[in-house]
DNA sequence: CCTTGACACTCTCTGCGGTCGATTGCTAGC
DNA sequence: GCTAGCAATCGACCGCAGAGAGTGTCAAGG
């Protein structure tokens, strides 16, 4: 009927309609009609013009109407072109970067985890949505000291200190007994060897060295050094992410019906899917929109993930992200993912992080 | 008008109502009217007899009516007699009692965290209410083995094992510098000297020796004994307590308000007044009961909270217990976070938790 | 050919009135 | 002291009508 069919594209008149509504259904969470549009500043139509123009809208996906007489939201479809295309991103303010920055690096030299909590809270409260950050894998880390400590029935307990101050532990299940001396003499070698080496490092020369002398050791060696990476860790503690703010979710409407918010939640204690959402986010460098139903979680149909991973020395570690409601400010939003991730990766490097100032939010 | 107005206690008549109209509410959660009493059995009263009755009662508070033509609930004050003289325990069934122990005893010797957790889980599957456990106290704990490692800056990250396996880590600011070797002497000193001894005691020893030769490197070895101890670890992650189930409490449709949900679901976060909550409990021994407004918060009126503290060595350690309505099954919940008390101080007693069988559960 | 004003239509939301059922308090009688 | 009966009260439910908001469509005008 309207101006652009041939193509799968609306026109250039329709792509500002629609950049208009879906602002608008942001800020005010409700359907958008067309004397409301007409109104806006910026367009110079009729309510009747755009009500035709929001007819080849509803054709072609973008946008849906709740019932007759109820204006229109826009599907996961149109948000989806509204962040690929149409979105005009709001760097942060250097203030907040600057804060940000401070929160994450102090008094936290070295300390992975206490990195992502800090992370996830500045996240939650900047956006007002739920913040999430995995723990950082620790292929990178430094080897800093470690320890073995013999317990009852051939179990040993791994201390494996990395970075500056990071302290894992585990216990594990050997295959035969060793002695206090053996254990003592196991720490010593790798401590005078490998301190302030890569654990990956560590790993490929420990295999190199598999088929030598030490053999008999090796096994325990390797599973020690293993434990450091939070992938391998099926154990409660280390593996999985830090959740913030998750109760802010409770204040949109959308989400506020009891039974979906319960299920939620329950997902956000498996972590499983969400999990498992946050790792698709690691093949593409920069910032991964995942918008209602294309989660293919049924229980994230009203939701949105924003994330992006974080990097030491070019190095994935790990994703950050926030999640909310698919009406969520992107324009904000994604700014403020983008520029958490680089902080983050920053703060993992220690030290060398000093010279982020503002600039940063270019955008992806 | 009625029985026994004379002392603030009702008749015998009464109480046996009271009793059955709690009981009843509980399992079905709609006001109860005179008429259902009536037809309920092991009452032989016309419904007219039980009005006067349920009159008296609410003229004393134990009662209330949400509105003229709805039947009766029972307010604070009514569960509180009911708990405390009307309410008839029922004992866990002896198989649960045996899988519960299995559940907090397998692969966690030693490890108090783990524990608590378990604990925390399977009391909220046992109740379908949210489980908590206090992280326990170490006071009590046997030092088993300690290190320092320097860091830049008069910094020194403490690694310290106790019970069976179970590491403890904190960075430590200092006021002087110390050389690796002072540190090295400082944890070779406490590993010969106190390995195998309780914390308390190592603490007191070192107490006495502080006027001796060694003052110098006393302050380090106090601190670094002190951060075992959850109750001074302002940090996020020791301190605090275990929380599991909290979803379920939203099947209920006494808190199913999303604000109130959303407020009580922040003070979960916040800890801080759950845990003075439950500090409370630990002055007496047995189950506590904190139903409704008597708990002081207001977050808390749809509330109640069962708990009880668990000893290791007839020494407090830790609080547990169940947060639910106070609409919730209290002749099962109050047993289940008994024995569970129990059993879980068992557990941590590591391997002298044999013994337990049936018969636990006669009542607080 | 696009735009626009006009008009009829559809759908939700709100308030109103009425009925129904449950329960109570009260009073008179046993 | 207990009970039966009675009027009164209140919430839940239903149907209905009117207001309001927004749409689709059509014919007229640039």
């Amino acid at each position: 009927m309207a101006t652009d069919l041939t193509a799968d594209l609306p026109s250039e008149r329709a792509r500002r309609i629609l950049r208009i509504l879906v602002e608008h259904y942001i800020r005010e969470g409700q359907p958008v009609g067309s004397r409301t549009l007409s109104l806006s500043a910026g367009l110079d139509l009729s309510p009747a013009t755009i009500r035709n123009v929001m007819a080849d809208l509803e054709e072609l996906g973008f946008i849906a109407a709740p019932h007759t007489s109820a204006g229109r939201v826009p599907t996961a479809k149109g948000y989806r072109f509204f962040v690929d295309t149409l979105v005009r991103l709001q760097p942060m303010a250097p203030s907040d970067v600057l804060r940000l920055q401070n929160q994450l690096e102090d008094r936290f030299r070295g300390d992975a985890k206490a990195i992502a909590g800090a992370a996830s809270s500045a996240l939650s409260s900047l956006t007002s949505l739920a913040g999430v950050v995995t723990i950082p894998r620790q292929h990178h880390a430094t080897l800093r000291h470690i320890e073995f400590l013999p317990l009852s029935g051939r179990r040993v307990l791994v201390i494996l200190v990395v970075n500056d101050a990071e302290v894992q532990n585990r216990i594990l299940d050997m295959e035969r007994d060793y002695s206090d001396d053996e254990l003592r003499r196991a720490a010593n070698f790798l401590n005078d060897r490998f301190t302030g080496r890569n654990l990956d490092e560590v790993r490929t020369q420990l295999l190199a060295d598999l088929d030598g002398t030490r053999e008999f050791m090796n096994r325990l060696m390797l599973d020690s050094i293993a434990i450091a990476d939070p992938a391998q860790q099926s154990g409660s503690e280390g593996s999985g992410y830090v959740l913030s703010g998750e109760t802010k979710l409770m204040n949109f409407q959308e989400l506020s019906g009891v039974e979906k918010i319960k299920q939620l939640f329950e997902a956000f204690g498996e972590q499983r899917e969400i999990l498992t959402l946050l790792d698709r986010s690691v093949a593409a460098q920069g910032v991964q929109i995942f918008i209602g139903e294309e989660s293919g979680y049924r229980i994230l149909d009203a939701c949105t993930i924003v994330a992006a991973p974080y990097t030491v020395d070019d190095q994935i570690v790990g994703v950050l992200g926030v999640i909310g409601p698919t009406r969520m400010a992107y324009e904000r939003v994604i700014p403020i993912v983008d520029v958490t991730a680089r902080l983050v990766g920053a703060a993992l490097n220690a030290g060398a992080a000093a010279g982020w100032g503002p600039g940063l939010n270019s955008d992806s």
